[in-house]
DNA sequence: CGCACTATTCAGTGTTACTATATAGTAGTA
DNA sequence: TACTACTATATAGTAACACTGAATAGTGCG
């Protein structure tokens, strides 16, 4: 049903700009999802890898090992502005239910 | 993360007035969760039950086969609360998102 | 009888997020 | 050197939830 929040969140993050699953993660976690941690990131990239919606450069870090970014390709765009209108759409009709309609 | 949307709803409905299974799938669909079939809701109500968020009392019907109405129990009861809290909070913070916060 | 509507059940499947761990680079410090 | 901490990615396994699809059954109507 609601299925890929996260990962509508996590596209909405890359959309932003350019930026790799470490950061994705403390960026969620500022956000409000606490809870998030790395692995359910890196899970999520994979897919959007998998489902062709990014697209990926290795860059060599001063901090630490290389980093793998991600950028929304056309496709990823796409799926973006779905999500948000299927959120929309989803999210009003909860309200909808809570506010005693 | 968002699971239990569905059945957060279903808790609203049972918490409104006793109701069973069909007529929750029907308010459902009529509130605009139109994709949402018989099995889905029939699986959420048995977890319900199994979790010892409900009681259970079965009626004759005049349309068909009996029913089995629902209502919430004190541990249903708190589950809803903490399931509306667990939406604002989650929704505020998607929303935030989406405002370009 | 056949059909439509009402009503429940359940086995099986797929998707998603979470758990938990392994690996590895950089840098400070004792 | 050894350790600790932080940065960074990967992945196998699990659990939760919703969905698919079919079976079963009662009522009423043509």
């Amino acid at each position: 049903m609601l299925k890929g929040v996260l990962e509508g969140c996590v596209l909405e993050i890359i959309s932003r700009k350019e930026t790799y699953g470490y950061e994705i993660t403390r960026r969620l976690n500022t956000l409000g999802f606490t809870d998030v941690v790395d692995g359910t990131v890196y899970t999520i990239l994979v897919r959007l890898e998998k489902n062709n919606l990014v697209d990926i450069e290795k860059k060599p870090s001063d901090m630490g090992p290389p980093r793998k970014f991600y950028v929304l390709n056309d496709a990823g765009r796409e799926e973006l502005l779905q999500f948000w209108r299927k959120w929309e759409f989803i999210s009003s009709k909860i309200n909808e239910l809570k506010e005693k309609k």
